[in-house]
RNA sequence: GCUCAGAUGGUGGAACUGGUAGACACGCAGGACUUAAAAUCCUGUUCCCGUUAAAGGAGUGCGGGUUCGAUUCCCGCUCUGAGUACCA
């Protein structure tokens, strides 16, 4: 039979996943091999063709390397928690995780198609509890850790606190906040708990802080910095403005050295690592402190100018400066802090109030836009005051301006005019002197940085070099103790939050306005649900919504917890340890909700619309549990019990305890009882109600921006049922905000490796065998968001002793973007007016024949007299022109343009008349002309709205997974970008038939033989066996294809079809087109499925071995024949060969050659 | 502005450490088969000059250089793409 792939490629890819064919597993004597690709977000859109470019490339590698003998971790999972879901949700009011569940659908299928060779069963999902569980209890350990500079890595927060009992403060050397308190150990011991825990706060990896961040109004959320492109969310488009608010950051820079350094030691692109080495954006310098000339008055706020400097130490009335030209302190002539800098009040003098107050609100006005904009105009303001020269004791003015940025070293620099272009710029407009410090410098029309020559005006620096100066300053600087040597990161903290539902909930509950980690055994902390997915009235975060949604900290007494508590294994119950079964409650829940059961629905319909005088909720959540009807108000809970209740008692009552403590009545009826008599249950239910006492009304949504509501007031707290009083018996107010996007897909690559672990995030044993990341491949724009993040966590994670490798990604490489190709057509308009109606359209040489000639418009309208524009143009052609108009891709094959389905398209262009390329007319009643419409090309991103989409699932349509594979790596190499275009498959389609006709006769009848391999065919097969081999190592995949259609031909110009060879090559192409392989390996008599795991052919570089070689012969450098020569002959007896050759003697005419260069088996070449 | 990557036929691209530039494929042209078309197969296809063939010349963004020999190495420039931007 002819290639019938369509029947090949769906039983391959069924066979695959019933046998399970690519798990992996992770005992194995097998060296280990882990290809990963970047972590899909499932978006609603599906995949286009662009998109598994990378899986191609990778699932080509993880076969091949199968092939070699290696035990393959090839996972695929979805990061699944996002924004598109959430603002569809927002829209339509479905919940996105039925949104997200349908997209993943789609994507699987879709993957599925492509006959990709991942391991399903390690398939993960960030947005499931199972998964963020961990994910939650990574952002534990970073709340529980703090990180110590003089062991250089992460420390628990216990060993922080041990130390502060003992010693205080002194002898700690860490990464923290900027204002920490210095105290002794019995100060410590003498602060209340809040107050050592809010001490704590600064010191902890992940923390909360008052930090200025990018909040989108439009989205309701904050930004991360790679978030906002020009002051634009990059997402959308909306603008995007700074806003302080109390957030959680993670405190990265603390690892900003070490993720800088580590990028040294891993086999990445060269941009990519440039990418994050300017991010982390590294400088040394010093920072020097000028003394005020006067002791400042004190400040009318009544705070004193007296300090602690970030870097330690008092201030005692001095600016500190960062600069990474110390050596230039003698050409200081002003300093300038940023108009947002703390002490600009307390430092202008009176009379320069008025001036300093107009710029800084000036200054405020601007948006970061205009800021960026305006990078040209100088603008400041003088404070009135002065700051010493530490090393010549000169008085220097201190002025304020936004060029100096708040959040970069000090926020205040020393300006040296004559050596940097915005301080000279500065000094001209304001007139403040310029001094060259340097004797070769020009400062007359420009600023000069160099650090070439000898230092000038600068006293005891006069005479020495860069180099020297610089040393000696320091020296200086520090035994005057004015200044030190300093190491700057232009890296800041990252934010660690979003004001959004569709993300993970952060582990974390208020008390007395400070935060604390719940429970570890309470983990995963679940989504809520909520009635909208919006930010509240007062501007809280979905979250907040979350009826009675409330941390309960297990009662410190004899709790009802323990193994038996939570082992419910009927569907009413949301079980919160085990993950697994967690999945399976929710499906069961969701059913319940949907399908209740008769006796729900009956009462339902009695206690609906407060028909008992009280509002009833039903299905609703309270703390872990799901109640079947709850009223909140009287804090009752109504369970109907099925046939399962009995075989659950014992875990029904533990629960019913439960629930007393948080101060709810449980009242209980079984299914019979309500279906025979629902109206006595509906009394009972409403005269208990009204007996008892009114439940405190829920918290008011806290007034706080930070989105969180403070704890529950003391009036709310209940006595139990036991007695005694129950702290927080209300419960405590979660963290209203959820993590950023960049959470769950910081340690998935872990996940993989055990994915299925309820004990741990991945078991040590797991962890130790797999390691790291081998390959990864993915695009290059996570360069400084995901790709460094989880660098950091890694690095944490180690620290931690939890993994065991300091980069988790070996080797990475960056699969360019598949551009779309856009069609145009180029339709007739008036210059000045919009004429949408014109049904005109001009092929792409005629359009541009319009352009380039004056007249042509007039013999055009001439020529084919058309009417309905000489209408319009009122006889003028300079007001005619031609707009191009994006045309579906699907309808325009080698840029001609399928005329038909062109005016069946869009009813629009029904009765379109197209000025063909060669001048004739196409109109709808006229008929076709021979000629063709071309279009116009261009590249651009693949999108909807340019009608440039390709999708995967039409080409597998027409050609099957296999062609696709193989062309999108012919296309090109795998890094660099390139557009789409969907001629060249035909070859590759072309090939595969061609592959599969070596093994079949004239009649399409499988047909091998047993013969002897020939010399020429081993000779092709081994030199693909050897070309793969290469090629896939240097991931050079587009160059392999060739080869492989190469061999083919080769063999079919050899008829070959012997088994000896065939066989070896199935094996060799089968990483390529997975498909025809399996089903031709299966035809030559093997086992099904064995082909991924067969030993890839030995190359036997003696079936390349040639004695004779077609020597170039060049004169002069320039080829001029082939010379065939045994390779046996030495370079002597070559030149000798080639000279007495009746052919090079013509070329020679008569002259002797001034030199003969010969290279063995590659060329000669005859200088004349 | 700075940093990085790139520029080869009509198109995608190949040439791995300096050694026959344009492999392979698309497209195009011509031919075979066919009543015809599609499909398939064969031949040609960097450009210029040349009736064909032979022969010749030019040629890897532009201008120089090193070398017997440069797409490859060096210097200067142009253009394209990406990242980044008052970072002291």
């Amino acid at each position: 039979m002819d290639y019938q792939f369509k029947d090949i490629e769906q039983k391959w890819q069924q066979f695959w996943a019933d046998n399970q064919t690519f798990k992996a597993d992770n005992n194995s004597v097998k060296p280990k091999y882990y290809v990963l690709d970047m972590f899909p977000y499932p978006s609603g859109a599906g995949l286009h063709v662009g998109h598994p470019l990378g899986y191609i490339a990778s699932d080509i590698f993880s076969r091949y390397k199968r092939l070699k003998g290696f035990n393959v971790l090839h996972p695929m999972g979805y990061d699944s928690f996002g924004l598109p879901a959430e603002q569809y949700a927002i829209q339509t009011g479905q919940h996105p995780a039925i949104t997200t569940e349908a997209n993943i659908a789609t994507y699987r299928r879709q993957l599925d198609q492509l006959g990709f060779s991942f391991d399903w069963s390690r398939e993960v999902r960030t947005s499931s509890p199972g998964y963020y569980k961990w994910t939650q209890w990574i952002f534990m350990q970073l709340f529980n850790s703090w990180y110590d500079k003089a062991t250089d890595k992460a420390e628990s927060i216990e060993k922080l606190a041990a130390h502060f009992d003992q010693y205080g403060s002194a002898g700690v050397d860490a990464v923290s906040d900027e204002e920490v308190l210095s105290f002794t150990a019995d100060e410590w011991k003498a602060y209340t708990k809040e107050e050592q825990q809010a001490e704590l706060l600064k010191y902890r990896l992940t923390y909360l802080r008052e930090s200025t961040v990018n909040w989108c109004p439009a989205l309701g959320t904050v930004l991360a910095n790679d978030e906002v492109k020009d002051g634009f969310s990059e997402r959308g488009g909306y603008p995007v403005e700074q806003k302080k608010m109390r957030q959680w950051s993670m405190r990265i820079t603390a690892y900003a050295e070490r993720l800088l350094q580590g990028l040294d030691t891993i086999d990445w692109p060269e941009p990519l690592k440039e990418m994050q080495r300017n991010w982390i954006g590294k400088s040394i310098g010093a920072s020097v402190r000028f003394q005020m000339s006067a002791p400042p008055k004190p400040s009318p706020e009544g705070r004193a100018f007296n300090k602690v400097s970030p870097t330690g130490g008092d201030l005692e009335g001095a600016i500190e400066v960062f600069t990474t030209r110390v050596d230039t302190i003698f050409g200081v002539t002003f300093l300038v802090l940023a108009p947002e800098h703390e002490l600009v009040c307390e430092l202008t003098t009176p009379e320069q109030k008025a001036e300093v107050d107009a710029y800084i609100a000036q200054s405020k006005k601007k948006s970061e836009l205009d800021r960026m904009a305006d990078t040209k105009t100088v603008s400041g303001a003088f404070t009135g005051s002065y700051v010493i020269n530490p090393v010549n004791n000169e008085k220097v003015p201190l002025y304020i301006a936004d060029y100096v940025l708040a959040g970069y070293g000090t926020g205040a620099v020393m300006a040296v005019p004559s050596g940097d272009q915005r301080d000279y710029l500065f000094a001209k407009h304001f007139g403040l002197p310029i001094v060259p410090i340097m004797d070769i410098q020009h400062i007359e029309t420009e600023a000069d940085p160099t650090k070439e020559g000898r230092y000038i005006n600068s006293d005891f620096m006069n005479g020495l070099n860069y180099k020297e100066g610089t040393a000696k300053v320091i020296s200086f600087l520090e035994e005057k103790g004015a200044g030190k040597a300093k190491v700057n990161f232009r890296m800041r903290d990252a934010i660690f939050g979003r004001q959004r539902y569709w993300g993970e909930p952060v582990p974390v509950y208020f008390k007395d306005d400070l935060p604390y980690l719940i429970d570890e055994k309470d983990l995963p902390l679940v989504l809520p649900e909520v009635d909208k997915y919006l930010p509240t009235e007062t501007g809280e975060p979905p979250l907040a919504r979350a009826s009675n949604w409330k941390y309960h900290p297990a009662p410190s007494k004899s709790p009802p917890v323990g193994e038996t508590y939570p082992t419910h294994q009927a569907g009413n119950y949301r079980e919160t340890a085990d993950p697994v079964y967690y999945e399976q409650l929710k499906e069961f829940s969701r059913d319940n909700r949907n399908q209740p059961t008769e006796a729900e629905n009956i009462l339902w319909q009695l206690l609906r619309n407060n028909q008992t005088g009280y509002k009833i909720r039903r299905q609703h959540a309270i703390s872990q549990f799901i109640a079947d009807f709850v009223c909140l108000e009287k804090g009752l809970v109504i369970e109907l019990d099925g046939h399962h209740h009995k075989l659950n008692k014992e875990a029904d009552d533990a629960r019913t305890e439960i629930l007393n403590y948080f101060g709810f009545e449980v009242i209980r009826f079984d299914n019979d009882e309500v279906l025979k008599f629902p109206q006595k249950v509906f009394e009972e239910i409403k005269q208990k109600l009204t007996s008892l006492p009114e439940r405190i009304s829920p918290t008011q949504p806290s007034p706080l921006v930070s989105g969180r509501a403070s704890e529950i007031t003391a009036g709310e707290a209940k006595v139990s049922p036991a007695g005694g009083d129950l702290e927080g018996a209300g419960g405590y107010a979660y963290e209203h905000s959820t993590m950023p996007g960049w959470a769950g897909s910081s340690w998935y690559w872990y996940r993989y490796m055990d994915s299925n672990n309820d004990k741990e995030f991945a078991s040590e044993k797991a962890i130790e065998y797999w390691k790291d990341v081998d390959l990864y491949i993915g695009g290059s724009e996570h360069a400084t968001g995901h790709l460094l993040y989880s660098r950091f966590w890694n690095k944490f994670l180690k620290d931690m002793n939890l993994v065991v490798e300091e980069e988790p990604f070996k080797k990475l490489i960056n699969q360019g973007m598949i551009q779309g190709r856009s069609s145009f057509v180029y339709r007739l308009t008036l210059q000045d007016e919009n004429l949408s109606q014109s049904h005109y359209f001009l092929s792409k040489g005629q359009a541009k024949k319009w352009e380039i000639s004056e007249t042509f418009g007039q013999e055009l309208l001439d020529e084919w007299k058309i009417n309905f524009i000489i209408k319009s143009y009122e006889g003028n052609p300079q007001r005619l022109a031609f707009g191009p108009l994006h045309v579906d891709v699907n309808i325009v094959n080698n840029d001609i343009l399928n005329i038909e389905k062109f005016r069946a398209w869009r009813p629009e262009y029904k009765d379109a008349v197209l000025i063909l390329e060669d001048g004739s007319i196409s109109s709808p009643t006229g008929g076709g002309r021979e000629g063709a419409y071309i279009c116009g090309v261009e590249v651009e991103k693949m999108s909807k709205s340019k009608f440039n989409v390709i999708n995967p699932d039409d080409i597998i349509e027409r050609y099957g997974a296999d062609t696709l594979r193989m062309y999108e790596m012919f296309l090109g190499p795998l890094e660099q970008s390139k557009p789409w275009n969907t001629n060249g498959i035909e070859g590759v389609f072309k090939f595969l038939r061609k592959f599969w006709r070596l093994f079949h006769d004239e009649q399409w009848n499988f047909s091998l033989s047993d013969a002897a391999a020939s010399k020429a065919e081993l000779k092709s097969l081994h030199k693909i066996i050897r070309k793969v081999e290469e090629d896939v190592e240097r991931f050079s995949f587009n160059t392999s294809v060739s080869s492989f259609m190469i061999a083919v031909n080769e063999l079919t110009d050899l008829k070959c079809n012997k088994r000896a060879i065939l066989q070896d090559l199935v094996v060799v192409l089968s990483s390529y087109a997975p498909h025809i392989c399996e089903e031709l390996w299966v035809l030559l008599g093997n086992q099904p499925g064995s082909l991924s795991y067969a030993p890839y052919p030995t190359f036997n570089p003696e079936y390349l071995i040639e004695d004779e070689f077609a020597y170039p012969i060049s004169i002069n450098g320039k080829t001029k024949i082939n010379l065939n020569l045994s390779l046996s002959l030495e370079a002597a007896a070559i030149e000798a060969a080639v000279i007495g050759s009746a052919e090079v003697q013509k070329y020679l005419d008569g002259k002797t050659p001034k030199k003969v260069i010969v290279v063995k088996g590659r060329i000669v070449n005859i200088v004349l």
